[in-house]
DNA sequence: CCTCATTGATTACAACTGTAATAGATTTAA
DNA sequence: TTAAATCTATTACAGTTGTAATCAATGAGG
């Protein structure tokens, strides 16, 4: 699978939100969030069904589209990489930086901690050191 | 400042691992960790230098160059930006998406549990409602 | 049936990227 | 002093990306 690009992000983001749907409901789902031509979707939307990233089946006249990719499989090869070529591929240092603005909320430590807990939950039973 | 690409990127951590280094010193430091041929190197130095990433000053024949970014601002920079683009600006879910993998380290684990409560250390006083 | 509107397909084009090669300036060795 | 070596600067070139416009096929209306 090729790279999906920002752009062609934007209009994955879309068909994972709901799928199946035509070239024209994404357009418009896309005309309230960015200033995209049609043409520009459209051809996005080629883009990604090009690199196998999103699949179509005729309807008459028009198309389709929905998501080949699924959208925890691009996060979670998006997240390996990103933390592998920025943070040297820990994760701490990312929560870090992160926190260090004011842009964490409550809900994320709440989570972060339920997090942990889980985590340290699956270790007991799979320590063998 | 413009973009920094990925190739791009492998040189400045040259430069922020030690500086300031001639660009030979740059190009042998990634001829172990690279197959880039010096042209390319030096390429790629050039590039940040137009970006303002890099700044040089001459020493004879050859230059010393110098990182202007520093790391940590690009850190902070790429972690909301790809955070925002993949995560809709939630951390939580990309630390989840990790933990579940095998990735996540005990030493993981403490570091974010320091950060957490850091965190919390910080908010107490800083509560208004 | 024929023309218009609609929809996907193809083409466009500049900027950015990866990956170098070549040209130009300058230092150094003979 | 002249040629060779060594730097940086400029140029190259195809693939990707952002952002559309144009072409072609097809269905709908008259």
């Amino acid at each position: 699978m090729k790279d999906i690009s920002p752009a062609e992000l934007e209009v994955l983001k879309i068909l994972w939100q709901q799928a199946p749907q035509t070239a024209n409901q994404v357009v418009d789902a896309l005309a309230d969030a960015s200033q995209w031509h049609e043409k520009t979707v459209k051809t996005l939307l080629n883009r990604l069904v090009s690199k196998g990233a999103v699949s179509f089946e005729k309807d008459g006249r028009a198309y389709l589209y929905s998501p080949v990719l699924q959208q925890q499989d691009y996060q979670y090869k998006e997240s390996q990489s990103f933390i592998a070529r920025v943070f040297a591929g820990r994760i701490a240092p990312l929560v870090a930086g992160f926190a260090a603005s004011t842009t964490l909320q409550a809900t994320d430590i709440d989570e972060l901690k339920q997090l942990i807990a889980d985590w340290e939950q699956a270790q007991q039973g799979t320590q063998d050191d």
